[in-house]
This record gives structure tokens, sequence and C-alpha cells, in this order.
DNA sequence: AGTGCAGCGTACCGTACGGTACGGTTCCGG
DNA sequence: CCGGAACCGTACCGTACGGTACGCTGCACT
């Protein structure tokens, strides 16, 4: 409600050229950082003008905006839900979901946006953090939380809360990856299918229902085994 | 253009004027992000010269650095493990950590110091989110890893990795929180206390021992004695 | 062909910031 | 009382960047 009225609400399409002038824009942040994302540096790398950047996107802040609701449109691929029953389909669906969080927050381009957000973002205001919160974490959170909510309703699942469990999940996934990540620190060997595995296998020990649990008692039932 | 020998290693001390220097900059940051945090914003906040500043700093990324190692000079508050046995007193005195590091986090120089160091982080480099791990995370680290390892002595837990642990743990307590409020979220109800308590009882039901799992079972009691 | 529009490239402007230099003041040791 | 060191306040410099203006080219439409 506060934002003001040239900040994008997300929804909006850009033409090719913008695309790729967008696309530019992502390489030069990702490469040098903010500070390596001036207008002028935008135009060159995108061989277009800075006239035609103001144009279309009105000032920096608008730039800034576009490049992130252009690059969360590129990952929109959301699979559809299976049909499939059963605590193992289930385990599988959200490990899958969880592999797809781990490589995206991991994703160089991922790492630059969320960087640019949060260097600008001060105490109150933050623009650009509510539009990344927005388009980066509310799908993921969508997804996750339908996911339990019908395991839930399977009885595989047994949780009060569905927001209280999609975060715990979520921080049994991530752990603290994304800040390590974000402060410039390398993964060393985490390997996102196995993190993710493990992950889902402890939230089942968490909130998976009696009768689902028993059987997975001896932690290995989640499909993927830890090698360690 | 590699870091000039003028790093701080963080073992350095500043003399009282200078600390005063460092906490005007750092009231700064907090209030304006940093972009408010100019050499000459600073030394007008701090009745300082910027002469002085380039004196005792080197530089601004001298400044910023001599900002981080500041400020976690000044959380350096470690209680010492008292010696008390068994599953409750382990449990208190994880959640006692664990409640500690929830509201260092939220806190709003630590948020704006993350988000210096995040915003000017770059793909390889990243000079000041070293700093900032080294003297941010790896105390809580080391407290919390020695405490899983003595409950794994006295038989309370059960874990083959304590790093690994010790990040499952870590996911639980803090889950998205900190990234969320880098983003510029604000954590609507999140009380800490809570929120470390039942972090607590989590990890314990994922390693636990069996028989000290049992009496935990009854989660809504988890002696949280702080009435949080 | 003529006309208009979109866009490229470049030049330009104002400002803000990092960093340096300098004069004036306070304080301390001798 | 003297000399110097530390330091404050301010002025100054060069540069870099956001934003604007302008001239030119190519294309679409009639």
């Amino acid at each position: 409600m506060a934002s003001p009225p040239s900040i994008a609400t997300g929804n909006e399409t850009y033409s090719p050229r913008q695309n790729a002038v967008l696309e530019s824009a992502l390489g030069l942040l990702v490469e040098g950082g903010e500070r390596a994302l001036t207008t002028a540096g935008v135009a060159r790398a995108a061989n277009c003008s800075k006239e035609s950047l103001y144009k279309w996107f009105g000032d920096r802040d608008g730039l800034l905006a576009a490049m992130i609701t252009f690059q969360s449109s590129k990952v929109k691929a959301a699979p559809a839900a299976s049909g499939a029953r059963g605590r193992a389909a289930l385990a599988a669906q959200l490990a899958g979901i969880a592999v797809n969080l781990l490589k995206v927050l991991a994703g160089d381009v991922s790492l630059a946006l969320n960087r640019l957000a949060i260097g600008q973002a001060r105490r109150g205001e933050a623009d650009l953090g509510l539009l990344l919160r927005e388009h980066g974490r509310k799908p993921i959170e969508t997804r996750l939380s339908a996911l339990l909510e019908a395991g839930r309703r399977e009885r595989l699942l047994d949780f009060a809360d569905t927001r209280e469990a999609y975060r715990t999940l979520y921080g049994l996934i991530v752990r603290d990856m994304h800040v390590r990540l974000l402060l410039g620190d390398s993964l060393d060997g985490e390997e996102p299918a196995k993190r993710a595995a493990q992950a889902i296998d402890e939230f089942f020990r968490l909130f998976g229902t009696e009768e689902n649990t028993g059987p997975a008692r001896e932690r290995t039932g989640a499909g993927n085994e830890r090698t360690g």
C-alpha cells in the first residue's frame, strides 16, 4: 500500500529488447556487484542508450525493480503436483521442491539480487526487499504449504499451524546456508539433494503422524541414503 | 587494489575517542544505511575531522572494518557454562544461548552491519563478510557446539557430526527470520523465548537419546522457566 | 519518396563523495 | 614560556555517477 506509484507491481512484462537489456544488467550485477551497476555501464553492456533506459524504467531504482521482476519471471516453472499418494510420494515431492529451493538460493543471480536488495534496505523502508520477498519467497511458501496441507489431509503429517510448519521445514532445509552465501562464504561440499533428503527426513520425524513415523524410525526411509 | 595491509585482523583496540567515533558511525549506519555513512557525515556526527578519520582508520573500508570489530568486541559477554547436569539444565542453557542469538540477530546494529557486509560482498571477494562471520558467528558456534558435545558426553544427545548438529539447531532456531529481517521485513510477533524453547524442544526430539526423549513428549511444558 | 518514431551514441550538467591540505586551537612535556 | 603533537573545522580537488539534451541512423507506414 505504501508503494509509490512508480514502483513495479511485478505483473508487467517487457519487450524482447528490454529483456535483453535486463539480462545484461543482471550479468553486470552478478559480475561486479551493485557498484558495477551504473546506468552508463548497463547502457554500454547492452548496447543501448542511457536515454532509452530512463524511458523504459524511469530511473535507476525502476531498473533495479525491473531486474527483480524479470528474473523472478524466468524462474516461474512450477510443475503441477502429481496426484500420487502416500508418504514416499509426499517426501519425494517435498524433496524435489527443497532441492529446487537450495539451487535457486545458491544461484549467482539470486545471490546478487538478494545482496542488492539487502544492501539498500534500511530500518523501515525496503522497497526492493518487499519485491524480492513477494516474488522469490511467496511462491515457494505457497507450493510447500499446499503440499504440507495435502499431507495433513492424508493423515501423513500432523501440525497445527501451516505457516509454522513451513517455517520449520524451511529452517531444516536452508539452515544458515543462505546468509553464509550472502556474506561471501562458499558452500564447501553441501550437496543439495543430500541436504534436502535429510531435511525432509528430519521434518517427518518431527511432524509425521505416529503410524507413519513408525516405519521411518530407521532413519533410512526417505529414499536417499546418507553416505557418511 | 587488493586489501592493503591496513585491514584489521580484529584484535586491535581503539582509544576512547576512537570508540566514540565508531559509536557515532554505527548510529549513522543504523539510521540511514550505507549511503548515509559518508566520511563527512561521520566526521560531522562525531565532531571530529575527516583528517583524523583517515589517520585512525586508513580509509573508508578501514573504518567499516573497525566498526565491525568494535561492535563485536562489545557483545563479548559470554557467561561461563554452569556445571549443572541433566536434560533440563542442558535445555535451559541451550535455550539461553538461542534467545541471545535471536536477540542479537534481530538487533538494529547487527542488521545494519550485516546489510553493509552483504551489500558490498561480491562473487569471490568479501572482506567484510569474512570479518563478520569470524566475529559474529564463530563465537556462537563455539559455544553451542561445546554445549552439544557436553550433552553427548552425558548421553543426553546422540549425533555423529557436531557441525552438522549445530547447523540443524541453528536452522531450527533462526529459520528464515534473519534473511527476512535483512530484507526489511518485520518479525510480526515472534517471541524470542518462545521460539527458542520450541527450537530446543524440536532439537531434542531429533537428537535426544531415546530414554531422554520420552519425558519431553508433552511438548508444551518443555521447561521454559523464563516465562517469555 | 516522405514522414515520424524508436533508439543509439555521445556530450553535457550538477552533485556528492572519497581523500588531501591547511590554518587555528588545545594540551602536554620540558 | 616554548615547541610540538594531536586534533578540529573547513576549504579544496578530482572523479564518478545519475539524469538530461541533442544529433544521427534505420525502420515502418502511407
